[in-house]
DNA sequence: TCGATATTTCAGAAAAGCCTGAAAGTTCGA
DNA sequence: TCGAACTTTCAGGCTTTTCTGAAATATCGA
């Protein structure tokens, strides 16, 4: 029990420093990692003990993990108590993941890459040529990129890379690996 | 001319702002901003005026996009001054980007994903078994896209995806766009 | 090797972003 | 509707990150 703990506390130290990369600040990340960690769902009050961190934080990662569909919240009936659980469907995870993403960074990039692209397209000289060259292959990229994603939101592109089969696979392997 | 001036100014701002989704300094995304605004390598002068940033801040940014490889650096023979120059391939843009994120945040998660689940495997009841076995999913994931990852570096990826394709396409309706 | 011209470094200032904690708001049972 | 239990909000403090500017370092031609 004492290595869970362990194991526990080195992972959600690890997904927090981790949610820099993606714009996810570090208590948000770590009560994910910490949901993740718990087989049951989980009150506020608990993550406020497990975690050291104050009930307004708590309050505050539960909101933006709501946002990005990453947990859900419960009410217990007969009670004013919410629970916190995690979303454990990776799928469903990272659909929500990249369309909030492409929400909030490609569309208005794309909107304005296009609005410039028309403008330097009616100015005159080299400069405003290579210029608008390299906004539109910036464009074509991203353009790319969003319509990647709505195939993967649509679900097409999940048998395409397989991520089912390997998440199955990786399921599998675990409890095998486990014993009886 | 003062148009050009005004969506260089627009594009280095947005750029700058989006860095931060992808942890890169503003300072840093709003450098590459400025020189793929720019037909010609620019000397680090330029670059003070032009973005009203410190000599030292220039000369950081640069560094950092030099690792990224979204940078290169032009001696000038007989002058002691060096010019940089954007990486316009975008393919080569995103595959050092591709490279470098994987180096810094996959393949650390992944050894330390293993070391978890093995240990977690050690262990018995029912709250080790679920974290475990979560573990094991996401490491299944990463893995996944660990080998996407390599699959791209080797330039397998970039047919599959149709990118070249579709970035040479941009290019033409640009150049179409553009008229005589 | 020297001096002139650039670049790089880094300690400290400035800015940005995050968390805390108390007050306000909400929900439920009675 | 009331009071208790719980959640949410947000101004202010604090931490982390980023930028500045001057000193140190590097490079080139002579």
């Amino acid at each position: 029990m004492g290595r869970t703990a362990d194991v526990r506390r080195d992972f959600v130290e690890l997904w927090g420093s981790l949610g820099g990369y993606w714009g996810i600040p570090p208590a948000t990340a770590r009560v994910y990692a910490w949901l993740l960690s718990q087989a049951e769902p989980c009150g506020a009050e608990a993550i406020v003990e497990g975690l050291g961190m104050s009930r307004g934080a708590v309050s505050m990662a539960a909101r933006e993990l709501r946002d990005w569909g990453l947990v859900h919240v419960e009410r217990v009936p007969g009670s004013r108590q919410a629970l916190y659980r995690a979303e454990t469907d990776l799928e469903v995870a990272i659909r929500n993941i990249v369309r909030t993403r492409k929400r909030r960074e490609w569309d208005p990039l794309l909107a304005r890459l296009r609005a410039w692209i028309e403008e330097l397209a009616r100015e005159r000289g080299a400069e405003a040529e290579t210029f608008r060259e390299r906004l539109g292959a910036i464009e074509a990229l991203v353009g790319m990129a969003d319509s990647m994603a709505d195939s993967f939101l649509k679900g097409g592109m999940v048998q395409k890379l397989g991520l089912k089969v390997l998440v199955a696979s990786a399921r599998r392997q675990g409890r095998r690996r486990s014993g009886p």
